[in-house]
RNA sequence: GGCCUGGUGGCAGAGUGGUCAUGCAGCGGCCUGCAAAGCCGCGUACGCCGGUUCGAUUCCGACCUAGGCCUCCA
């Protein structure tokens, strides 16, 4: 089934050809390090988890790097204003990164490249390009020439002489042209800094990747993706950097760019200040539901985040581990889960997930249905390929909650028991009303009472 | 101001030139001691105005409207 990919670059959906089938390449833009990250800074990498779990299914070998921005002047501003190293600020909230993918269900990346470990590909990259015409130096900075680069703006869509016209920043008096773009910059004593052979100095942001791509992937890479926020300048300079370093060499072949996520109807952002923190939400909420509502959009759509949405995916989840419950005593078949069809189609076409999550509920419909194992193996193969049910039913149902009691109710489903069997409907209703009290909720079926926890 | 996306039923959200999205919620029935779950059934959609067409939610144009980028940003 081949997979086809919208590009940002030609702006229209292609079957998806890598360069070397044996090694499919794919770079995506990681953090800055100086905060926990929100929920909106996760939505790319959950989406772009989905389609390395589709290409591996493709392709023999996916090499796929998350980088690492651990040099910024934001992490300066952060150590700064709390008193710390650098390296401690770093350090924190790499590690919390982790974390907090890990929580979503995203598999770890095959490379997590930090930028400080770059510095001298850095510099040598940027040599290359002051070598052959296309920077210049000035002030102890290294500029990137953009009217050296006739292509600029071609994958952003803009036209070099309008951004001349309608630069809204205040230019730096070094820039020989308004869009000119730092790829190094001189350092103060009390800020991180590298030798160079024009300053003690850090690099530009948008070098950064280039190096670092370039570094693990080669000069040509499959696959750039990232959030559309990236899309200019970063990802323009990134094309421009790297191309022009590597002799006019293809950069990425394919850009692809996941949709903002909105809050109140706003982008959420650091900047606008309305942002839910993944570390925090990770402990409000089942985070597989986090997951689920994060690809219950397609992801070059924007998506909106409110709590009634995830109730509406934890009730979905619900319904689905249900079925999985009631399943439980269903052995599945050897040989690994099978992948079904319908849902590697939706995901083939453009990372379909919404349509790919249809299909899941259908495949819950059968397995509920049918009560076999191959239904059950599928629900659980569809699931596998999107990241979701990946845990036991009874912990979905405990919600993760380590405070519940369950002697106690286990114990007050015993009395209940009881005093049904003793027609005492009274006595039995008012233990469940206790139970839900505690927010505790129960069923009666076939197989005995079941409990869930009450929380989203 | 320039460039770019969207506007689908109570909510979320795919998709399509003419026959079904799907989920959540709601309503009726069955089941249940009563619930819950499940099953059966029901309902309400394609921003607005034109155009093309035998036929448009789907194609084209205008308009209204929301959002993104143009500055750090996933």
């Amino acid at each position: 089934m081949p997979i086809s990919l919208y590009n940002s670059l030609s702006r229209r959906t292609e079957p998806f050809r890598p360069l070397n089938p044996d090694r499919v390449t794919m770079y995506l833009c990681g953090p800055t390090v100086y905060n926990y990250v929100h929920i909106g800074n996760a939505r790319g990498p959950v989406v772009f988890d989905v389609l390395v779990r589709l290409l591996r299914r493709h392709f023999p070998a996916v090499l796929y790097a998350r980088n690492i921005t651990d040099v910024d002047d934001k992490i300066n501003a952060a150590a700064q204003s709390q008193g710390v190293e650098i390296g401690t600020i770093t350090a924190k909230f790499s590690q919390a990164y982790r974390e907090d993918m890990a929580g979503l269900g995203i598999a770890p990346p095959d490379l997590e490249p930090r930028a400080t470990d770059h510095i001298q590909a850095i510099i040598r990259m940027i040599g290359q390009l002051l070598e052959d015409g296309h920077a210049y130096v000035a002030e102890g900075h290294v500029l990137f020439d953009v009217g050296s680069y006739p292509d600029y703006g071609r994958l952003s869509g803009r036209d070099t002489e309008e951004l001349i016209a309608g630069a809204r920043v205040e230019v730096a008096p070094y820039k020989k042209n308004p869009t000119d773009f730092v790829l190094w910059k001189p350092s103060t004593p009390d800020l991180p800094g590298w030798p160079s052979p024009w300053s003690l100095g850090r690099p530009g942001w948008h070098i950064e990747c280039s190096a670092m791509s370039a570094a693990h992937l080669g000069d040509t890479i499959d696959i750039h993706a990232g959030g559309i926020d990236l899309l200019f300048p970063h990802h323009e300079n990134e094309v421009a950097q790297s191309t022009c370093a590597h002799g006019g060499k293809v950069f990425a072949r394919w850009w692809m760019h996941n949709g903002m996520l909105t809050f109140d109807g706003r982008k959420m952002s650091k900047s606008l200040g309305n942002v839910l923190l993944v570390h925090e939400l990770l402990k409000a909420h089942p985070p597989e539901a986090l997951r689920l509502r994060l690809m219950s959009g397609h992801y070059r759509q924007p998506l909106d985040w409110s709590d009634g949405a995830i109730a509406q995916s934890v009730s979905t989840l619900d319904g689905w581990y249900r079925v999985l419950r009631d399943l439980a005593h269903v052995e599945l078949p050897d040989g690994g889960l099978p992948v079904p069809e319908r849902v590697e189609a939706a995901l083939c076409d453009d990372l379909n997930t919404p349509q790919a999550l249809a299909e899941l509920s259908q495949l819950a419909d059968q397995a509920r249905i049918n009560g076999d194992a191959a239904s059950k193996a599928a629900l659980l193969g569809g699931g596998a390929l999107l990241g979701l049910l990946q845990q036991s039913p009874e912990a979905w149902f405990k919600r993760g909650d380590n405070h519940v009691d369950e002697a106690r109710i286990e114990d007050l489903l015993r009395q209940r028991q009881a005093a049904r069997a003793g027609r005492d409907f009274a006595r039995a209703d008012a233990i469940r009303d206790e139970l839900g009290a505690m927010g505790i909720v129960i069923e009666d079926g076939a197989q005995g009472t079941r409990w869930s926890v009450l929380k989203t």
